[in-house]
RNA sequence: GGGCCCGUGGCGGAAUUGGCAGACGCGGCGGAUUUAAAAUCCGCUUCUCGGUGACGGGAGUGAGGGUUCGAGUCCCUCCGGGCCCACCA
């Protein structure tokens, strides 16, 4: 006999039985649930009024629960869908019978490059194809019953909804960033603004310095008064400062999308979307200037109260570094280039090191070189290298780390050294960042250590390994005794130990914190810090007088120091004794007395000497780089791995933008009253495969070319012609704002009406009224929370991307004054994969489910007969783990499927899925609806006097339920519910037919049970309020339950007790002793008086109502 | 290569603050009911040793060590798995 064990096998027989006339069943489910959801929906029970509506109470609290809207896709909704959206349902009617006002909205993510795939596809129109989608989810999401206020509901690609993104998009091109603004932080400011001051002669008119789209020669530029630039120049300087702008810039150019692509849209060098290949291309594209706001991207992370690996993943995203710009003149530079190279580097310190310079093969000096025939270098191998570079993608560039480049021709002038350096070619220098040229210390880094071994360029160390400082050191000092060979290696492996520690009391200095690890070691004081090594066969125990850090770095330490003074270098130890030098790389000595961390050489030619022997590295590189301002060389820079964000796509599935370009190429925004500009309606959105870019939009003629008059443009004679931009926004944009918009879907006359923003947003917190956190603005600083929606729930998924852009739009619009709160989301939640089983091969080859059977209780593939191994995978059409939600709803209906993805494990986990474990949901529900209700005769079975055990255990259930609902444990409420049930399925008796509960445990059941089954709830709540006081009212409507505390504690615990840790005995006592009655009532109890006989008693732990621990010997 | 997270029965998981490990569910085994089956209800189900049995002994949260009266939980090392980032100077 063989079963079938894939998750998807044959239907469930018992799922569709027919017993009792009145027997919870799918049949039933079905009705209840269907039933139910038309009366929600009929009296508008979700539907949550606004700030002065009809039905608003202003007393009570809000919040603000959101779900990342689906994209809409033609496959319809996945089981990962529903685990996120039950959660939120929980907590939501949980929240709204506790008493608060739930904003609960659900809506379409519906533009977007995967809609415009399947179109082209099928061949049908994406406007088509999107609808029929959003028909299909909203169908399914409804089937599940959530409690969305679906008047709220909206898609991204309505008319009336992008209309607004489109104006926020005018906001954005109307800002810049006055990084003095904002307490310094910055803060962005209407591009009128910025006009009056360049007239009024408050700011000096000069192209921004922080641009990332022009190069140092357009920073430098002077300008005359404002009143006598030219159109060109003026929109030159003005542009610079606009945080959206038109920017050519090496962008990532994917030619299977026809498309380019943000940083965050390509993975591993290829795209997102379909994992096409990405090549580095030059473009001039619409950006956003998002690095403007690195530094309140970053600063703000730490009040988020979301996930610790989102906000990690975003910081490291953000990137920020801080260092220095450092000027390298040039010898015998090409001409008309600029006598300089700039670099950005974060160790100013080793600058003694700087043995040569790289630049990207994107480098403006490079195509300059060329063209006066890069004298010095081969020029056509320089030609090649850089023609070859451009033309491979970044998957190609990333296969091999194996450094690659040419040399220029051209050298460079250390500042400090005053050597001549060579300055080479190659791609492991990324035009993107810094200033795309760099200073290469091969000696202390990993990437320019391999490139010089490559090309034979000279390594020079300037920073001294700790590790060898300290042995250095230590040989210096060592008395005679110290020295004995014996004692050696333990005397400087202490050293190294509490040098290394990141003890606070530690001296910062490297001399000071030497002086203080050598005192500690002579006195061998047995200090907090400093412990004795007691692991027995270490290392550190046949060492006589051993004294080691009781830290993370102890052994890593120790076996680095024995293997420094072991075998291999015993040698170089002797040496050291022998107060003879230690040579290291070209020659170079250290001095043998007093070395420390750096070594440093005369200057020759400099004209300051930089004094760095001794300091510790953050000391030197402030050091270094005080010295190079001094100096004229350079100047402190924070630099962010964060580029700006490019936002057109040659697409036809998106957002228009609302800009023109007139008969100069100048760009022009649309008047807000004019928009939306209405996406037109092509009917060949067939993509052009290509390597330039060819938006789609330019297929719309008519639409293209147009006056200004008909585009609203404000500024312009009507008559005169303009040309629309073809290209769109990305799928993005829709998202980066849609939050509140579920404020005020309806708003007619602003993007999100002021009040509804201000009520969802900006929520009053604990401890604060509501009108304490009006009043004082917008950051609370009792609570440093920084107001949003209240709990969003999502995939991890768009930790850099989504939450990244929707946070710097909100930023933008905080700043101009639009919305109340400086973060858009409050509180962050990551649902987790829901995974499917697979079977995997020895050879870890994938069996998909449907080709494997169990038998004698393993797994084996039936067509091969070979045993395979159960393991999880996402699930995958070619794996056939695909479970469809349709499908277990018609065999179960939708609470149990709700049940059961909640009780699979913690909300935050990846799970598989399970069909089997689905029937044991399906039979808790059975049973909950058998205590109940009459499976015969369909009324309800009401007990006449109350369980006093059951009643305990369900005031204990109320009360958990509530409490894990709060923390978004549904698991854990799951199976306190279960135990209740199944403690009143034993009360029944044998035949079950009794009854369990009374009217009162009955309610308070079906109101816990509520947020998680809400059919079945509202099905026994009519019942059992048909023709009371309550007739009519609905469960979901009702408040919250309470429990009396006194029944959550019992008269008598049973506790254990403990010999020396092991439990040897349970005894029952009164629960209110405290410890000293505990601790003398049980040690008086004959049980345990027969335990410690003979013993002595020497300890004893009594912790009440938990356990009594004796120690006794 | 770097960062973050996780290892608990045959499986999913529980143990909220360092205090009785394995709640609850799946699967499995046994029983009641039934002409029979399904469904339902009840019981057992970490491993191991001893005992016909009720029961008793020992071990046990990836491995090893540490701190503690007491460790799944805290610290260290190692092993295994997952996720994210990845030439960012």
């Amino acid at each position: 006999m063989t079963q079938q064990t894939h998750p998807d096998g044959p239907a469930r027989e018992h799922a569709a039985d027919d017993g009792p006339a009145h027997r919870y069943n799918a049949a039933r489910a079905d009705d209840i649930e269907r039933r139910w959801q038309s009366v929600w929906a009929d009296r508008g029970t979700f539907v949550q009024p606004n700030p002065g509506e009809e039905g608003f109470d202003a007393s009570r609290p809000k919040f603000y629960c959101l779900d990342m809207f689906p994209y809409p896709s033609g496959a319809g909704l996945h089981v990962g869908h529903p685990e996120g959206y039950t959660a939120t349902d929980i907590i939501c009617r949980y929240k709204k019978m506790s008493g608060f006002n739930v904003l609960h909205p659900m809506g379409w993510d519906a533009f977007g490059l995967p809609a415009e795939q399947y179109a082209i596809q099928t061949g049908v129109h994406p406007a088509e194809t999107t609808r029929t989608a959003i028909d299909n989810f909203r169908r399914q999401l409804q089937r599940f019953g959530f409690c969305y206020d679906w008047s709220r509901e909206f898609a991204t690609i309505d008319e009336d909804y992008y209309r607004w993104t489109q104006w926020v998009f005018v906001k954005i091109y109307g800002s810049w960033f006055d990084t003095d603004a904002g307490e310094g932080a910055g803060r962005a400011r209407p591009i009128e603004e910025l006009v009056e001051e360049f007239e009024s002669g408050k700011r000096e008119i000069r192209v921004n310095p922080d641009a990332a789209e022009h190069d140092g020669q357009v920073r430098s530029r002077r300008f005359g008064a404002w009143a006598s630039l030219s159109e060109d120049d003026r929109r030159l300087v003005l542009d610079s400062y606009r945080l959206a702008y038109l920017g050519e810039q090496t962008v990532n150019w994917c030619p299977k999308l026809g498309t380019a692509l943000a940083n965050e849209e390509v993975i591993d060098g290829k795209s997102e979307r379909g994992g096409y290949p990405v090549f580095r291309k030059p473009l001039r594209q619409w950006m956003f200037r998002i690095t403007a706001y690195g530094t309140r991207l970053l600063d703000d992370l730490p009040k988020l109260d979301w996930p610790e690996s989102t906000r990690t993943q975003q910081a490291e995203w953000i990137g920020r570094s801080e260092g220095a710009e450092v000027s390298f003149e040039l010898v015998d530079g090409p001409e008309g280039a600029a006598g300089e190279l700039l670099v950005y580097t974060t160790r100013p310190d080793t600058l003694f090191g700087a043995t040569y310079m790289v630049v990207a093969p994107e480098h403006p000096l490079i195509e300059a070189h060329l063209s006066v025939g890069a004298p010095g270098a081969d020029a056509a191998e320089l030609m090649a290298y850089v023609t070859s570079a451009r033309n491979r993608t970044d998957v190609e560039r990333q296969e091999s780390k194996e450094k690659t480049g040419v040399f220029t021709g051209i050298e460079a002038i250390n500042p400090l050294t005053g050597d001549r350096i060579p300055v080479w070619c190659s791609d492991y220098v990324l035009m993107g960042y810094g200033s795309g040229a760099i200073m290469a210390v091969p000696a202390h880094d990993e990437r320019d250590f391999e490139f010089a071994r490559a090309f034979g360029l000279p390594i020079l160390d300037v920073v001294l390994p700790r590790t060898e400082a300290v042995i250095v050191r230590a040989a210096s000092v060592a008395t005679p005794a110290e020295r004995d060979d014996r004692h050696w290696a333990a005397f400087a492996a202490d050293l190294l130990g509490l040098m290394m520690s990141d003890d606070d009391a530690a001296p910062s200095e490297f001399n000071d914190r030497f002086d203080w690890a050598l005192h500690l070691v002579r006195t061998r004081r047995s200090s907090e810090q400093v412990v004795a090594m007691q692991t027995p066969g270490s290392p550190a125990a046949d060492v006589p007088g051993a004294v080691g850090m009781n830290r993370g770095t102890t052994r890593v330490v120790w076996l680095d120091a024995l293997e420094e003074l072991g075998a291999a270098t015993h040698a170089a130890t002797e040496e050291l004794f022998a107060g003879r030098q230690r040579a290291v790389n070209r020659g170079e000595a250290y001095a043998a007395p007093g070395v420390a961390a750096y070594s440093v050489r005369p200057a020759e030619g400099a004209c300051v000497a930089l004094e760095l022997d001794g300091l510790a590295t953050a000391e030197a590189k402030e050091r270094a780089t005080s010295w190079l301002e001094d100096a004229g060389l350079g100047r402190r820079k924070v630099n962010y791995k964060l580029r700006d964000w490019l936002f057109s796509r040659q697409r036809y599935w998106g957002e228009p933008f609302p800009i023109v370009f007139d008969e100069n190429g100048h760009h022009h925004a649309v008047s807000e009253d004019s928009l939306p500009v209405a996406l037109p309606a092509l009917a060949d959105y067939q993509p052009v495969e290509s390597d330039e870019p060819v938006p789609l939009l330019g297929k719309a003629t008519d639409w293209v070319s147009t006056t200004a008059g008909e585009a609203g443009v404000p500024g312009l004679d009507e008559t005169a012609r303009v040309t629309r931009e073809v290209n769109t926004m990305p799928g993005w944009a829709g998202s980066c704002w849609y939050y509140l918009r579920y404020c005020s879907p309806g708003a007619g006359d602003r993007f999100v009406s002021l009040d509804s923003e201000r009520y969802w947003m900006l929520s009053p917190r604990p401890g604060v009224t509501r009108d304490e956190a009006l009043r004082s603005g917008t950051f609370d600083e009792t609570t440093q929370q920084l107001g949003g929606v209240d709990l969003y729930v999502g995939g991890a998924e768009h930790a850099v991307l989504h939450l990244l852009y929707a946070r710097f739009w909100h930023k933008v619009l905080f700043d101009l004054g639009e919305v109340s709160t400086p973060e858009p989301f409050h509180k962050m939640f990551h649902q987790g994969l829901i995974t499917s089983y697979a079977y995997q091969r020895a050879d870890r080859s994938l069996v998909p489910v449907d080709e494997v059977e169990e038998r004698d209780g393993a797994h084996v593939e039936i067509a091969t007969g070979e045993h395979v191994t159960q393991i999880t995978a996402k699930m995958s059409k070619s794996l056939r783990n695909v479970v469809n939600p349709d499908d277990v709803i018609a065999e179960f209906g939708a609470d149990t499927f709700r049940l059961y993805e909640m009780y699979m494990g913690p909300l935050e986990q990846s799970k598989p899925w399970d069909t089997r474990a689905i029937g044991g949901m399906y039979k808790f529900l059975q049973r909950l609806w058998r205590v109940v209700v009459d499976e015969q005769t369909g009324e309800l079975k009401i007990a006449d006097a109350t369980d006093e055990r059951l009643d305990r255990e369900l005031h204990r259930a109320v009360a958990k339920v509530g409490d894990d609902i709060e923390r978004l444990a549904f698991n854990t409420a799951i199976a306190a519910m279960i135990e209740l049930v199944n403690s009143a399925t034993q009360k029944l008796g044998a035949t079950g037919e009794g009854t369990a509960l009374t009217r009162e445990q009955i309610e308070k059941l079906a109101l816990i049970a509520c947020p998680f089954a809400p059919h079945l709830a509202e099905e026994v709540w009519a019942k059992l309020t048909a023709g009371t006081d309550l007739d009519g009212t609905l469960a979901s409507e009702r408040p919250w339950p309470g429990y009396d505390p006194a029944k959550l504690v019992d008269d008598e615990v049973e506790i254990a007790v403990q010999l020396k840790g092991k439990v040897k005995a349970r005894v029952t006592v009164p629960a209110n002793l405290d410890q000293n009655a505990l601790q003398e009532m049980v040690l008086a109890m004959p049980e345990v008086a027969a335990l410690i006989d003979g013993l002595t008693v020497r300890k004893v732990i009594a912790v009440p109502g938990r356990l009594v621990n004796i120690v006794a010997t």
